[in-house]
DNA sequence: TCTTTATGGTGAG
DNA sequence: TCACCCTAAAGAT
């Protein structure tokens, strides 16, 4: 599930169900006793989210940082939504957090530690911007310098979370079809105006990734719907997982190829090499 | 009851 | 470039 717009999504449900509270933590798994120990019975102070990292603040702790990596899950209950009870946590819950309004289990993360400001920094600090937070004078000048800078293809570069924080897999691949990009063609020859394009499409989907909980890219116009929230599961993206299908626009096939180190998806016709 | 897969990232060679 | 880490659900047997 993780890619930028999970994780803000988690930061905002988490604001509002336990930030100014009390919070009870503790590590079933185990392997986070120590932490949560720390931690349990503080109040959370509030909780952020930079590309694909987590951070929670609390009165009188060290700050928690998370990150998913790519199997990592957070589900989170409204108690007042779950009839007062909920799911028990899995053998691999390595961390609970619980007051009276809602509970959160978080499993398979890449990271979940406890870190002081000056390593928060760091991290903040080595990511390039985030198209989900509030928007800074230089985050479109910083993405599209960062990208002329780089030979390798743009379909590499919108992984790497110091060009552009919060991109995953599925988001490259759709961000590219939607911009009408050939994924191998390298980042410096993109050029400032479909740079500026790309930022501007990674800020409007993942916004309605946030929005809708998941990934849905493609518009409902071309598949003579009304609204995105009509889309079926099978028909929310474009290309991702699409081999070997017809392109949802021009019907060419949908190819795949490795890119980055990871694989990716493309409409030879609609993305022209 | 296996094996595979996943929207991620690190560290060794 | 590759092995590896983390967990759970889905698919194969």
């Amino acid at each position: 599930m993780p890619e930028g717009h999970t994780l803000h999504r988690i930061a905002r449900t988490h604001r509002r169900l336990f930030a100014g509270s009390e919070v009870a933590v503790w590590s079933p798994q185990g392997r986070f006793a120590e932490g949560a120990s720390m931690l349990d019975g503080h109040t959370l102070i509030g909780v952020s989210a930079y590309g694909k990292h987590l951070f929670y603040r609390w009165d009188g702790a060290p700050h928690l940082h998370i990150h998913l990596g790519l199997v990592g899950k957070f589900p989170t209950y409204d108690l007042s939504t779950h009839g007062g009870s909920t799911p028990p946590a899995t053998p691999g819950t390595r961390l609970v957090l619980a007051n009276d309004r809602a509970v959160a289990h978080l499993a398979g993360p890449m990271s979940c530690r406890l870190i002081d400001p000056s390593e928060m920094d760091q991290i903040i600090a080595a990511l390039g911007p985030d198209p989900l937070r509030t928007r800074r004078r230089n985050d479109v000048p910083d993405f599209i310098a960062a990208l002329s800078r780089r030979r390798i293809p743009i379909g590499a570069a919108l992984l790497d979370q110091a060009v552009l924080a919060g991109i995953g897999n599925v988001y490259r691949a759709e961000l590219l079809f939607l911009a009408g990009i050939h994924p191998a063609r390298p980042a410096a020859d993109v050029g400032p105006d479909a740079a500026a394009q790309l930022w501007d499409l990674a800020v409007g989907e993942l916004r309605v990734g946030v929005r809708m909980g998941r990934i849905v890219t493609v518009r409902p116009e071309d598949l003579g719907a009304r609204r995105r929230s009509q889309l079926g599961d099978d028909e929310r993206l474009y290309v991702y997982h699409r081999q070997g299908l017809p392109c949802r626009r021009c019907g060419t096939e949908i190819a795949m190829g490795d890119i980055g180190a990871r694989s990716i998806w493309w409409c030879p016709r609609c993305q022209a090499a």
